[in-house]
DNA sequence: AACATAAATCCAAACGTTTGTATTGACTGC
DNA sequence: GCAGTCAATACAAACGTTTGGATTTATGTT
């Protein structure tokens, strides 16, 4: 195991001043070039690397970009996580930056989470998903000047840049589809009140209901798990003939199957559904899972290209405002949102 | 945006020294209790948090533990990730360490990505996964004396704990259910050779058909993608009548799924497939997806308090030696391993 | 009242960088 | 040959904590 080998050892064993070394291997124009070269060769020898925690000291930047998780962080998390994680760990080791990651076991956790990077100085940047109305996370950061990006829309948005899938358009387009065979008993299965994304897809879906002139849809909000997928699914299947499901996320539309196997109802005869961010696997139930997609390896390119520049620019405002940018979902026709026999 | 308050302001405001301070918040008996309270409610008052860069160099420690996420990290990496993140960060966090997460571009840059994380100081522990044969990684830290656990077994697993799921069970499993109604024409598709769960998937199938007397099984070593799934099967499907697909992760079962369908040919008639992992989604395939399985929420927690109990040991091996937990899987036989018309 | 002892607090160094300023020596121009 | 300039490097302070040792203050003993 041997020792860690800093400026001091770089200097010493040339004879030079550590300060001189530090300015070398920075290309500092104030040594001279032959130092430099020397000092250069002797770092990659000795495969140098500046200690992390006194850069961060000295500098008063942690070196760090934090996502932040939101919970429920389990079995069903959206596939996109991982791929923004992936994604932007590669940008950002580009520039000399590292990772972190923060997961909240719960909502009230959220904002002490982000109070503690803040003031620990855990991080200089943050990327939010799952935004909220009124959200206690972007308050504090927008309050210390903490530059961020938030993944969905929030009630400040001029105040700092987004990336956000259009929730409205995707409610709007499962009722579109589930309208070909069902004019009633739609049933809206969106996440939780108060969550941005969740809010847009009801809005959007009920505003669709009534301009083709659909009886008013029933709306429940809830968790995003299979699990609170089924129950609500088995409550309606038990009092309602043909219903039709829109659902937020593939994860409800699978609790939905679930349901129905359960009640030996089958989907296409009994009852349609249509999903909601194309999961693995979606495309192979019986039938085949109608869903909209975003491709979640752009979605994670951008807004890490989003955070980039964002920390480029130091979290400041460009003069021609912070970037925001809406990604519209496609829709996947495949068979579920069908009535058929 | 308020200035940082430090152990400075609060020793000004107080008369006191810094050290004094220091050592009141962390109830050394050497200051007084009541000087210990004061301090400690003017700490909570101001919302003191020690400054983690100041921490981590004074103490040589980066109070942070790494994941290594390896590639391909895509819309198909295992769910079983997040749900790791997710935990190992809540029990990080209540000892004080938090996560950073480090995500290769392909195999080679994983080595150095170690490196670098143990040259900067980047983290005083870290988890592997996707060991494989002679690993580079794993000298890397065992050289420099890093503590690590590992999510997969090593050559050298009497020098650091790890954690692992037993894949040639795996392998066993899925041929004896394909046996059931194949007993020629078995493909066997697992991941690249060198990573030590895919080898020992082959294995444990190899030797269970030995076991069972059947034809020898083919075998395919591709990326864990739905693609590379995918085309492998269309090759065997165009030549192949009434072949049985044993797969190590169910991404490859979707891929046989898909170039089924492609195909013209129907799961359960035409050809029978055994998946793995139990992704979300596998059970509404038609026919429903046969897949092993394991806990993901206990292996995440069991990884997880291995790695704590072997940071909190220093990573110092136990007299009796370092952990090893071996998880079984649990075969959940569904339809699609099936041939039936 | 003098002195030893213990308790409480302060001082100073250290962790490894970065960066503003001071120092040294060589060269210029007159 | 001497002030002035510039290049090259050294010095020193700072970032915020932790910690060993020194110093002050209070307590107890004779």
């Amino acid at each position: 195991m041997r020792k860690r080998v800093g400026l001091k050892t770089l200097a010493e064993e040339l004879g030079l001043d550590v300060s001189t070394v530090s300015r070398a291997l920075r290309d500092d124009p104030r040594v001279k070039p032959a130092t430099r070269r020397t000092v250069q060769t002797l770092a990659t020898r000795y495969d140098y690397r500046p200690n992390a925690a006194a850069r961060a000291l000295r500098g008063g930047k942690s070196g760090r970009v934090a996502v932040l998780l939101s919970p429920p962080q389990q079995r069903f998390a959206s596939p996109i996580f991982l791929e923004l994680l992936s994604t932007l760990d590669q940008h950002l080791r580009e520039i000399g930056l590292n990772l972190a990651v923060f997961a909240a076991r719960d909502r009230d956790e959220e904002a002490g989470i982000v109070r503690q990077i803040i003031d620990e100085g855990l991080a200089d940047g943050l990327v939010l998903g799952r935004t909220r109305k009124d959200d206690a996370r972007v308050k504090l950061l927008l309050d210390r000047g903490v530059p961020f990006v938030t993944f969905g829309t929030t009630d400040w948005t001029d105040l700092h840049p987004s990336v956000e899938i259009d929730y409205a358009e995707a409610g709007r387009l499962a009722i579109r589809a589930l309208a070909e065979t069902a004019s009633r008993n739609i049933h809206i299965l969106s996440a939780p009140e108060g969550l941005n994304f969740a809010d847009n897809y009801v809005r959007g879906a009920v505003a669709e209901a009534a301009v083709l002139g659909l009886a008013d849809p029933h709306i429940q909000r809830i968790e995003m798990t299979e699990d609170a997928g089924k129950s609500a699914a088995s409550g309606v299947l038990a009092s309602t003939r043909q219903p039709a499901f829109a659902c937020v996320q593939d994860s409800l539309a699978f609790g939905v199957f679930r349901a129905a196997a359960d009640a030996g109802l089958r989907v296409g005869p009994d009852l349609t559904v249509f999903g909601g961010q194309n999961f693995p696997g979606s495309e192979h139930t019986a039938p085949p899972l109608s869903t909209f997609s975003t491709e979640d390896a752009s979605v994670a390119e951008l807004l890490s290209q989003v955070m980039m520049r964002h920390l480029e620019a130091g979290g400041a405002r460009p003069p021609d405002g912070f970037e925001h940018h809406e990604i519209k979902p496609t829709q996947l026709l495949r068979q579920s949102h069908i009535f058929q026999s």
